[in-house]
DNA sequence: GATTACAAAATTGTCAACAATTGATCGGGC
DNA sequence: GCCCGATCAATTGTTGACAATTTTGTAATC
């Protein structure tokens, strides 16, 4: 249970089982918690030769790595043009958190009929870490470790589709933030992660439930996610509303 | 919305926006008919030089089909022996199970707030020509458009990731049929579907719940995942259970 | 006769050179 | 002065050959 570690951050989901030649999980990972971090801006175009001499590698090792990154839709392909850091519409934003209130939903219903006080205690140590790690000014820190409650949560409950299913969501997420922030710091706070456990510690599945489903919504809520409100879908329409052209919408758009 | 059914089944998920190559797209998704028509026994090894021929493309392009296959989890790829169809342990499919019960009651629950009459008659549509399959003895069509009904009532709903993940699980789900299954024919009842679609178009989301609840676990049942009760993971146990010396299992092992 | 060491075949993994496509810059024409 | 077409650089896409690893078959030895 402490084996899955191991640069900071787990692979928790899938394509963590057949490291098909290290080399393509160490890009793909570094990629993958460059994203996490949020240090990759939605529309960077990411070149391969560049990748291949910044990680060491062949040029093939880099775009087998892309490949995957785009399965997780972490970055678009565009044929003979090479790949970019997706930048997710809001629509996509919705359906992702959509989804993950139902999927964070049946983890706590199940983590409230399976969670024994070992696995509890194991998530209450990581939300003191966290608690730490804001407390100590890290905030990247503390946000990775916010992320990691979830995760960790998923995976005490033993279902490994849900947890990969989680993995995939949440790993998508940063790149939502980046591209359709409204608020500061879109972190989770500390007293809701305490909250949660205590009611599935006290087997309330209704409050649990309840509490994570309105933690998911607030993280939701600092998101600028409504149907209009930020630049519609398609990345050409995005670019047309940022000139004020918005043809009959009578200059609502951004900026 | 019929756009979508380019060589008999959609790709209704991930990884159907850009086909860099086109060729991997169609590899990727030969191989993938070819799992979900449970042609595929699991542990046939898949030589990258053979499917290289019997495509007329290059190994390059089968390398990156089968990695995508592993990330779905419908291949698994040794270091330097190769990729194998995936023989799920009896635990992977009780887990795929207990997700898809989560997930297609979210759908349902999504489909008594969003489908209108139109999209409830094209699952009606569907349904009848699921019917009208059986009755005229294809199995095999009938079997791929029970498949359908619920891939396309994910798709009906409108939320992009909740459709892919379904349509993972279900990609996924014969393999696990092919390895322990335990009744003859693990189809869906024609009823069912039609039962569901009616307590959808009545707003009924208690009993659209209930019933595919009820309909998932009806699926699940005609297989042998309970613990124990089926050869326990390790591929190498199958084969030895394959021959009927199954130690203090008094003869009760397949064949 | 069984077991271990060795050798050969097959398969995967890696790599670098070549081809094709795209976007941009520059020049000419209207 | 503006617009259109061609050349040029940069990047991706493809291919084939070569290296490393594993498995299978064989032979010698205990």
């Amino acid at each position: 249970m402490s084996e899955g570690q191991d640069d900071g951050r787990m692979a928790a989901g899938k394509a963590g089982r057949t490291p098909s030649s290290e080399e393509i999980q160490r890009v793909f990972e570094s990629l993958r918690n460059a994203v996490l971090d949020q240090r990759l801006p939605p529309g960077l175009q990411l070149k391969e030769q560049g990748l291949a001499d910044a990680f060491g590698v062949n040029r093939a090792v880099v775009r087998q790595a892309l490949a995957r990154l785009e399965i997780y839709r972490l970055v678009t392909h565009a044929p003979n043009r090479g790949v970019f850091v997706a930048s997710p519409s809001a629509a996509e934003g919705r359906d992702l958190f959509c989804a993950r209130r139902y999927i964070e939903a049946a983890i706590v219903e199940l983590a409230v009929e399976r969670l024994d006080e070992a696995a509890l205690a194991r998530l209450r140590a990581l939300v003191q870490r966290e608690r730490a790690a804001y407390a100590g000014g890290d905030v990247r820190k503390a946000l990775r470790m916010s992320i990691d409650f979830h995760l960790q949560l998923a995976e005490s409950v033993g279902n490994t589709v849900l947890a990969a299913f989680l993995d995939e969501i949440i790993t998508r997420t940063p790149l939502v933030v980046l591209a359709h922030r409204r608020e500061s710091p879109p972190a989770c706070m500390l007293s809701d992660h305490e909250d949660i456990l205590d009611a599935i510690a006290a087997r309330d599945v209704e409050r649990a439930r309840a509490l994570m489903s309105e933690h998911v919504a607030h993280l939701e809520g600092r998101l600028a996610l409504d149907r209009g409100e930020s630049p519609e879908d398609d990345d050409i329409a995005r670019l047309l509303a940022l000139d004020g052209l918005g043809a009959e919408d009578g200059g609502r758009g951004p900026r």
